[in-house]
DNA sequence: TTGAAAGCGCTAACAG
DNA sequence: CTGTTAGCGCTTTCAA
């Protein structure tokens, strides 16, 4: 078993400084002012022996882990599943390692995962959020720590979010149903009071009152199983004076919502249309298809990385605490349009990212 | 911003040595050793001030980092979403961090991720490995470092597995099919010799042979997309001779075959069953809902947890080589059952766990 | 029962 | 242009 060498040993078999290798392994300026023959010597060396420098030891000396923290409500939800697999993948290539971590939006639980993120050291942290750990977040900026704040986000704190336009994909889909014909229309959202959640409402308000509907609305508690959940909506379906379409908050409230409405033998989209938020592989393939306001999961992912790892090599460069809000689509299928001749997909046309 | 105190601060502070407070910090053997008014003094002021050990320094004195790499075909995959969440959360309650990674099942970005977890002296690692690998996860273990292997394995290399039964899964899905009246039943796999997918073809085969029916398959080049995918299994359930059942070897086929057998306008289950490999909480909600061979995740996950702490905590002691086999559980919905009246959803029986 | 000293492997002043 | 030195914060002999 091969003995892992250190800086020193190659810098007594090559009868040069520690220093000195290391300043060419660094490059930069300092790397400039090596002789060549002594840096084509070290270089050649290294590569044939394979040599890398040992990271922990580099993370001790100056404090750099090369590692991001990211927290999310739930690595094994699909959204965050999507952004967590294409921000690492792009991180990786640029040399950081991931360290992840689910929430289940539970604040005492980020608090401890924050905290351990930062006893790890990480270079920068990626954080969806949960309620009341706004202190947490101001403590790692404090420390000059990239934060990148995305999903949802604090108005009052000033940090740099990367968000949706959920007031605006809610009221593009609550306009949608209402062009097509439904008028008892109710939003079904969490009992929350989230921003993310609370522009969702905003914009569903704002298409209701535009066109001098109803507002209902159902609230649901967090991480309600589904079978309650479904039992809830029920209830509220077949209660409510008759909610002949629904927009639903979230994509599992749309997917406990879909088996409410299988057991009320209720006919998508005759009795009621459907909009889901989040967009789902699936949907497409359900009886009737589902329209759902899509998230563009690329674009956040790459908006993410592309202002972290700005952050992280501008050296101490603080980031501008600003929020960019990417554009929602609307996939319209067949869960929404009363027309019973529904030939192509549409989709709404890409309003432009403004970034 | 309060400094980061050091263990020697606190022994300045306190009046003892630093050792002392490592022992002290450590517990154990030499824990025991020290004096109880010294112990409680150092306890409680530590305690009083939240001091923390460094991990990096301890990492880089030790050796440990408390750190495991997982290595997974694709993170944002539901399968392995859901067993990286439950072996994150269990992990973490251990005091273990996570690197994950997503291979996408090719051989050169494994071996780069496996040399990336390496370099970073991960204590463990759990690794649903890609062809090609053995060499790697030979030179780990030789290292005499745990490594957890699962999802699929090398039946030529000596490591602990944690998998499914492939084969009885697929025996029993065909076995299900057969005796629901289906006879020209095919099985639509990936191209690949790794033996999750031969296992499942295998018990397949063994299925088909058993009641006489010809064997039909198709095996479509893995990374295909999903538009390429579905026009491909058009093409083979048009073109072969009638298929009227069908078993996928994975949840993105049964997805993609659903889609052509959509487009083909074919009704399930009377034109043609179809059985999934790999459930999926949608697939409850189809119309009609698909039949699915279930794999225990939960089961996975806590076997591959168990075994790692255990050979984390078991100083040296080298995990025995075994393959763990979990039982699967066909989840019987309408898609393959062509009796009109299907009332109650059907689980198998279970099997118990062989542990 | 406690402490001094020697590093783990690397980097960064500061000299030369 | 190159090397010496002094740590980063911790653990672990070894000696007292």
């Amino acid at each position: 078993m091969k003995k892992k060498l250190s800086i020193h040993d190659i810098a007594r078999e090559l009868g040069v400084s520690a220093t000195t290798i290391s300043f060419v392994l660094k490059g930069g300026e300092r790397g400039k002012k090596v002789s060549e023959p002594v840096k084509q010597r070290i270089l050649s060396y290294i590569e044939s022996i394979g040599y890398k420098p040992n990271p922990i030891a580099q993370n001790l000396r100056t404090g750099k882990s090369k590692i991001i923290g990211m927290l999310v409500e739930d690595i094994s939800d699909p959204f965050f599943s999507a952004i967590g697999r294409i921000v690492e993948d792009s991180l990786y290539k640029s040399g950081y390692k991931i360290f992840h971590a689910s929430t289940d939006n539970d604040t005492e639980k980020a608090r401890n995962l924050l905290h351990l993120f930062r006893e790890r050291q990480v270079d920068g942290y990626i954080v969806a959020p949960t309620p009341g750990i706004q202190k947490e977040i101001l403590e790692l900026l404090h420390e000059a720590k990239p934060v990148i704040v995305f999903d949802r986000y604090f108005p009052e704190i000033a940090t740099t979010n990367v968000v949706i336009d959920n007031a605006g994909g809610a009221y593009t889909a609550t306009m949608h149903l209402i062009e097509n014909g439904f008028t008892k229309i109710a939003f079904v959202t969490l009992d929350s009071d989230q921003i993310q959640m609370s522009e969702r409402l905003a914009g569903f308000n704002k298409a209701i009152a535009e066109a001098n509907l109803e507002s209902r609305c159902l609230k649901v508690r967090y991480k309600t199983s589904v079978q309650n959940l479904s039992a809830e909506i029920k209830e509220f379906i077949s209660g409510y004076a008759g909610v002949d379409g629904i927009l639903f908050g979230t994509n599992y409230l749309a997917v406990s919502g879909l088996k409410a409405i299988q057991d009320l033998q209720m006919i998508i989209p005759n009795d009621i249309g459907i909009v889901g938020f989040d967009d789902n592989s699936h949907f497409e393939l359900f009886t009737p298809s589902i329209t759902a306001v899509a998230q563009p999961v690329e674009q956040i992912s790459k908006k993410i990385v592309q202002l972290l790892i700005k952050a992280l090599s501008e050296n101490d460069t603080v980031l501008t605490a600003k929020t960019y809000a990417l554009p929602t689509e609307l996939i319209v299928r067949e869960s929404s349009v009363r027309n019973a001749t529904f030939a192509v997909k549409t989709n709404m046309s890409k309003s432009e990212t403004k970034l």
